[in-house]
RNA sequence: GCCGCUUUAGCUCAGCCGGUAGAGCACAUCAUUCGUAAUGAUGGGGUCGGGUGUUCGAGUCACCCAAGCGGCACCA
């Protein structure tokens, strides 16, 4: 009979103790609890750290297996195991081939490689031959086991190995922390695991290789470039094809796509990164522009509008011609010298710059005339139009953009009044994000970055604002996703970040505000006090939508195309069936124009089919059809977008007065 | 900027080993007036992203450039 001392008390979730000897491991619990639950656990949570099944206990414990019901630990588990094969395949397939990292990600896996010599990166030919290979390991259904070794050991074996990577990486890990291998076979990846108890536990049918990419080691530009294979990895075949179903609705909503086929803007080589917009999408902008506008006035904000240029010194001055020269268009400001030469310059004149951003133009309105506290705070905006150059790469249909349009606007305050300020900026916000038909969003300070200007007690007191003001705000919540990120804010301050999440649930960065006391000691903005002394007022930079391009970008997302009526680029067509009804029809589109509404008539010689079709495929928002029943009896056949063919037949001026509302911007619709 | 892929008619795409370009939709004309997601016939339309080269001959092969796409890096 063993002494007490040399059993390990193992407790269950349900409260439960039962007493195991040295050495034994949570699948054996689980084994000896059920053959059902040994089949089941995948992994074992021992005192809050998921862990192998197969690692034995080390002292008393708290226990609880996990199973594939944790959805969250199961993905993760699978996912990283996943990628474990996948770089075993890789080796197989590509001797010489060197491993570096491979994560779990949000819906897979990726693992990133540095090819063999004479071997280019990988590409998408290579996915089926290397997903074939995935299968055979997981059939051979090799246990994945967990090893410590030493430092030295794991270097010497990487570098016999040339495992260049490895070899570097083990060797910064930090002192304190036990360093494991996993061995599947006579296969061995350093990894922190945890990992299943054997390969064979993942489902072959459960995951695909998506694509490959270019992928610096360790994240930074300046090392050498792997190659990377990405991939989805699920539980089971069902979840996999779950996945590919929501890229595929992800792919329909694409804003590039639906760009074209609602005829709303083009891109093309000649204007890179700027957008050409079409009829029908600038109707949606200035929809946008319009609301914004009502908005901004009704808050206390007062419109400007700055000039596009600006002399390089006004940079300078400003601090962007040294921190964000590289991001701006430079002009010579002079004339080309001949016809016969066309735009060449000498390159003798001053230089003039494209602003980046506004925030300078305004300081410098502000400081036209004398400011009093009592002015304070000054609010202006402007529908800012901006040029970046940004890194070609990075370009992204109407979402990333070079020239762009921000919903801009500068607070100047006084340093007691920013928490306030804030506050009333957090409530405007969330009053437009509801307005504009987005459930949810999320909010996020981020802290000071390694490189910043300012003290440690300036940065303090000017997160400690922030936080304060969301506190007022009542919105420092779960609800909406608080979190603070540490290292991410600008370097001149730290800022609050709005997520929006859209109706499939990707979330976009769209609004921000930062609270900026350096700009105005750079071009010497002050005001009077009170006690008739000159102060620096602090500025708040702040954007709702951000740029109207990415936001309409989102909306077109969110909405899949089909644009409540507000903002809709056709409101409604008048589609006849017969001509007989065509003078009719023009007479109900004359009644809708007079109410307002964007409306276009459809009297071709076609089938209704057709034209249903074709105007549900615009995402015309109602369809009004009229044959020889509706105008003799002077009604409208109302067929909203996405109903199917049973109609709503309505007198006319019933009709016109319900689209009408219809089309109401919402913060009009809502005061009768 | 970096890695990979792509670029053929307005759109979506096909063109095997190099032999002088094709489909569907769209568009035009004609016929059809047909009640809720594609009526039929006929027709017009392309210096195959740009450049250089290899070749008797290049949409097809090689190299360079550009743009687009997917990532990486960037995102004051």
């Amino acid at each position: 009979m063993p002494q007490m001392s040399e059993m390990f008390s193992i407790r269950l979730p349900d409260g439960s103790v039962r007493e195991v000897e040295p050495g034994t491991t949570p699948a054996d619990v689980a084994a000896a609890i059920g053959p059902g639950l040994a089949r089941a656990a995948m992994a074992a949570r021992v005192n809050g750290e998921v862990r192998d099944i197969m690692r034995p206990f080390e002292g008393d414990s708290e226990l609880a297996l996990i199973t594939a019901r944790d959805e969250k630990e199961a993905l993760e588990l699978v996912r990283h195991d996943y990628a474990h094969v996948l770089a075993e395949a890789v080796q197989n397939l590509f001797p010489g081939t060197q491993i570096t990292f491979g994560p779990a990600t949000e819906d897979g896996f990726y693992y990133d490689f540095a090819p063999a010599p004479g071997r280019g990166p990988f590409t998408e030919e290579d996915l089926p031959a290397i997903e074939e290979e995935m299968r055979r390991v997981i059939a051979r259904d090799a246990p994945l086991v967990r090893e410590v070794w030493s430092r030295d050991d794991v270097r010497a074996y990487f570098e016999k190995q040339g495992e260049a990577f490895k070899a570097e990486w083990v060797m910064e890990l930090p002192a304190d922390e036990t360093i494991t291998m996993y061995r599947s076979g006579n296969w061995l990846d350093l990894c922190r695991g945890p990992h299943l108890a054997t390969t064979g536990r993942l489902d072959p049918q459960a995951f695909k290789l998506t694509r490959v990419s270019g992928a610096y080691w360790r994240g930074d530009q300046k090392n050498p470039m792997l190659s990377r294979i990405y991939g989805t990895g699920w539980l089971n075949r069902k979840q996999l094809e779950a996945h590919l179903v929501r890229l595929e609705e992800a792919a329909k909503r694409d804003h590039r796509r639906i760009g074209q086929d609602m005829d709303l803007f083009h891109l093309q080589a000649e204007a890179q990164g700027s957008v050409f917009w079409h009829p029908n999408g600038f109707v949606v902008w200035r929809a946008l522009e319009a609301y914004m506008r009502r908005k901004l006035d009704a808050a206390g904000y007062r419109e400007v509008k700055t000039p596009q240029l600006m002399d390089a010194r006004q940079w300078e001055q400003s601090g962007h011609w040294g921190k964000y020269r590289e991001n701006m268009f430079v002009v010579p400001d002079e004339v080309p010298n001949t016809e016969e030469e066309g735009p060449v310059l000498s390159g003798e004149g001053d230089l003039m710059a494209l602003k980046p951003m506004n925030c300078p133009a305004h300081v410098l309105i502000f400081k036209q005339g004398i400011k009093s506290y009592r002015d304070l705070p000054i609010r202006l905006a402007e529908m800012g139009t901006c040029h970046r150059n940004e890194p070609h790469g990075a370009l992204h249909g109407i979402l990333r953009v070079r020239q762009f349009t921000q919903d801009d606007a500068h607070i100047f305050c006084r340093a007691d009044q920013v928490i306030e300020e804030v506050r009333i900026f957090c409530d405007l916000l969330d009053e437009i994000y509801r307005e504009l038909g987005f459930e949810s969003y999320a909010i996020k300070l981020a802290l000071r970055p390694e490189q910043r200007f300012g003290t440690d007690a300036e940065w303090d007191h000017a997160e400690q604002e922030l936080r304060e003001a969301v506190r007022a705000a009542g919105r420092d919540t779960a609800e909406y996703g608080w979190e603070e990120l540490p290292g991410e804010g600008a370097f001149y301050a730290p800022k609050l970040e709005f997520h929006l999440t859209d109706a499939i649930g990707r979330t976009w960065q769209v609004g921000t505000i930062q609270a900026d006391t350096v700009l105005p000691e750079r071009l010497d903005a002050s005001y009077v006090g009170e006690d008739g002394q000159r102060h620096r007022p602090v500025m708040l930079h702040r954007a709702i939508l951000g740029t109207f391009e990415r936001f309409i970008g989102i909306l077109i997302e969110h909405h899949a195309g089909r644009f409540p009526a507000w903002l809709a680029p056709v409101q409604a067509v008048v589609a006849t069936i017969v001509s007989e009804a065509d003078a009719y029809a023009r007479e109900v589109v004359a009644a809708l124009e007079a109410a307002g509404l964007r409306v276009e008539a459809d009297l071709r010689n076609e089938k209704i089919n057709y034209k249903v079709r074709e105007h549900s495929l615009k995402k015309v928002p109602n369809l009004l059809v009229l044959g020889r029943r509706e105008a003799e009896e002077r009604t409208v056949a109302l067929r909203p977008l996405g109903t199917d063919a049973r109609q709503e037949v309505l007198p006319l001026d019933a009709l016109v007065e319900r689209l009408r509302l219809e089309a109401l911007p919402p913060d009009v619709a809502g005061k009768g």
